[in-house]
Parts: C-alpha cells; sequence; structure tokens
DNA sequence: TACTTCTGATGGCGCTTGTCGTCAAATACT
DNA sequence: AGTATTTGACGACAAGCGCCATCAGAAGTA
C-alpha cells in the first residue's frame, strides 16, 4: 500500500523547465503579470468593478494561476499597494538623504515632498493608494493604517533629528505626524481627482508651509 | 375603446391618506427610514456590502418603495453622505459664529475642531464620510471633491476675516486650505480605525497646532 | 356595502460573479 | 519515440444581485 505511493514520488515538486523557465521563475513571472494588471485595472476602472476574468484577461493568463499566487482579488490589492508605497517610501527617503547632508531642514522637506509628488503623478498609483484602498475590508483597512503610522514615523523621526529638544507629549506628536501625512495626501488625492490642474511646485509650497509653520510652533528649550 | 379609459382618470395622482398620513408624508418617512438604514447599514458592514436587500429589512420596508425614491444604492449613498455632511457643517459653523465674537482667533478655531470632532465621534458617520464614500463612482467622486472644497472655503474664509491683510496667491491658498482640510479628516479617520483610543482634546491640540503655525508663516503686511 | 388605492410578502427572471473541472495541444524529460 | 507535466481555452455550476410581477389583505372613499 506504500510502495504505490513510490511511484508518484518525483511529481510532487517536480518544477521542471517550461518554456525555458523554471518553477520559480514562472511564478514570479506570473505574479508580476497579475501586480501590473491589478495597478493598471484598479488603478483606472477601479477595484471594486474589477474580477478575476478582467485582471487573467489584463495579464494575459488564465484563472488557474491568479488563484495558484493570490486568494482574492483583496489579496492582489493588497500587494498592489504594498509594493507602491515600499516603493514611494524608498523614493522619498532616498531624495531626503540625499538632501540632508546639507543639515538645512528646509532643503530635506522639500526633496522628500518633492519626491512624494512626482512619485503620486502616476495616477493610477495614486487612485490605488487614497481612493481604491480604503473601505474595502477590515484587513485592508488596517493595512492603510499601518503605512500611514509608518509615513508619519518618518516624517517624525525625520523631525526629531532635526529639532534635537522635542518637548510634545508622545500622544500629540503621533496625532501631528498622522494630520500632516494627512495634509500631503489629500493635497495628492485632490490634486488626482482635479486632473493634476495645479503645478507641483505649488503644492510642494503650500505643504512645505504647513510644516514650516508647525516646526515654528514647537516648544522650543533653548 | 377611449371611453375605458375614463373610468381610470382620477387614479393619476390621488395621493389619499394612508395609515393616517397623507401621501407626501408617507414618501418624507420613508426616504427617512431609508437614510437611516443607510447610514447604519453603510456605516457598519460598509457600501459595497450592502445590498437593496438589507436595506430594504433594515428599513422595514420593500424594494418597491426603495426604488420609489432612490434610483440605486448609490443615490442613496450620496444622499447619506450629504445629509451627514450638512449638519456637522452646521454644527462647526455654529461653534465658530458663537464663540468667534470675542474677535480671538485661537477661540474659534478650537470652538471649529471641537464641533467638528464631537460629530466624528459617531463611528457611522465618520465611516460614512471619510472611508465609505471614496472610490464609487465618478459621480460620487465629485460630490466628496466639491465637500471638500466647500470645507476648505469654509476655513479660508473665517481665516482671510481674520486676517485682512491675505498675501498668498490665489493657488496656493487653495492648496493650503485642502490640506488643513486633509490633516484634521486624517486625524478623524485614524481617530476611528484605531477605535477613538486618543482623546479628543488631543486631536484638537494638534490640529489647532497646525492651524495656528501656518497662520504665523503667512506674510505679514502690517 | 361596493370600489379603489395602498401595502407587505413572495417568487421569479436575467445577469454576473467566483470557482472548479475537463481536454486537447504544447513542452520537457528519458 | 514515448511519457509526464504544463498550459490555455472553454464550459458549467451555485450563489447572489437588481429588478419586476403578482396577489391577498388592509385602509380609505363613495
Amino acid at each position: 500500500m506504500e510502495n504505490t505511493r513510490q511511484i508518484g514520488v518525483q511529481n510532487k515538486q517536480s518544477g521542471r523547465i517550461y518554456g525555458g523557465e523554471s518553477a520559480e521563475e514562472r511564478l514570479a513571472r506570473q505574479r508580476r503579470q497579475f501586480l501590473d494588471a491589478g495597478l493598471e485595472l484598479f488603478g483606472t476602472v477601479g477595484y471594486r468593478a474589477t474580477t478575476v476574468r478582467m485582471l487573467c484577461k489584463q495579464a494575459g493568463l488564465t484563472d488557474r494561476y491568479f488563484y495558484k499566487t493570490f486568494t482574492d482579488t483583496e489579496d492582489l490589492l493588497a500587494a498592489v499597494y504594498t509594493e507602491s508605497l515600499d516603493q514611494i517610501q524608498t523614493e522619498v527617503i532616498t531624495a531626503i538623504n540625499a538632501s540632508a547632508n546639507e543639515q538645512l531642514a528646509n532643503g530635506a522637506i522639500d526633496a522628500g515632498l518633492e519626491a512624494f509628488f512626482t512619485a503620486f503623478e502616476n495616477a493610477r498609483v495614486a487612485r490605488v493608494c487614497w481612493l481604491e484602498v480604503l473601505g474595502v475590508s477590515p484587513r485592508i483597512d488596517e493595512l492603510y493604517t499601518k503605512r500611514i503610522e509608518q509615513f508619519a514615523d518618518l516624517l517624525l523621526d525625520l523631525g526629531k533629528s532635526m529639532l534635537p529638544d522635542w518637548r510634545l507629549p508622545e500622544e500629540e506628536t503621533r496625532i501631528t505626524g498622522l494630520a500632516l501625512i494627512g495634509a500631503i495626501s489629500q493635497s495628492a488625492l485632490h490634486w488626482l481627482l482635479e486632473d493634476y490642474r495645479s503645478s507641483r511646485s505649488t503644492l510642494i509650497s503650500a505643504n512645505g508651509r504647513l510644516i514650516r509653520g508647525l516646526i515654528n510652533t514647537l516648544p522650543q528649550g533653548v
């Protein structure tokens, strides 16, 4: 009874080459195709109007491969959102670091804002990150919350490093960071919804003013 | 063949009394029941998970009456959103006016913020206004955009009335107002998503600081 | 009392969705 | 060449949806 299994032993995780790709390469490529399809469809027709069939057609694959990598369209949405924000966050950090060595807070602020708004000039990315991701499910809501908090922390760390004696209470600091992210993201959202009517420099200027204004109100210990 | 129609002539808009209510009263009551059901369901299970059947069950009415007043669940969502924001806006304006006669900007700011965050302590209202309304359709997006701009205008009008010589360019003024609304609304959204963990006074303090900081950065002409 | 309007309950129709199964062709291994 | 695996196309299924029709009974009207 057990020796019958010996026949089928090697077909378990054979993962042979097909079309010049290994099993892992195929899986990775399929995943990428679905991620691209997700960004395209979620960012244009929207998440709730996107079906598995549409995603497969856009990706040029069949549903079998969709379910091999993702459990749900919600699962794919989370992956697309995470990837987009990962990249943007990296770009913002890079931009800040590149200009922060001058020890000039203003330069770092503007550089960060510039990188941020430049990234969201991609309407699909903007739509997914600010419009489609909200109110989908508790799981996605939590993902969103954590990501926003992450961004707020990034901003606050930058601020604290530049203002050595930070005197605001912990809780108010947290809320202030979130509020700032809210200001920046609402700007980006309206930019998108108004078809990028305003210029990027105006957004940077307005939000930079907000940030600098905040810094001035901080209780100074010096 | 035509005289048969004469019999049914008066049944066109008879609108007689039923259950002690006139036709208009019945329609108004049904509308109210659906509005309440909409706020309840959109604010708990969410808009995309809410069906016509659920709404009718919650309202205690049948679908015939739903379609008599609304064309769509989207139509109902727009009505619920509009009604909620109308009320909140009124409360905020009232609060500001009640404390503005003291000519103290700080008092008006805090009073407005207080009214705002108090209103959004209702989780259903908060969820509908900040979570469910986004990314539904172009029509709802536009409604949202207009409402946010309205709020921003309210804020800017208050600011301009208190700072007589406003020197910021028009476009940057607009963006700044939107950014401020974004800061306040993001605070409210996170407040909701974190189950109202922080205290209301902390939110007021953090956002008040942001507004006062902004005012200080404005180019003063005096 | 007869007649009309209004209401609530129920069922059904057409459509779309997620999901799974089948099957022939393409590709790789031995 | 022969076998095993991978792929794409296609179809089918149950479930849920918006929406509409029917029908008996309640509420008003004459």
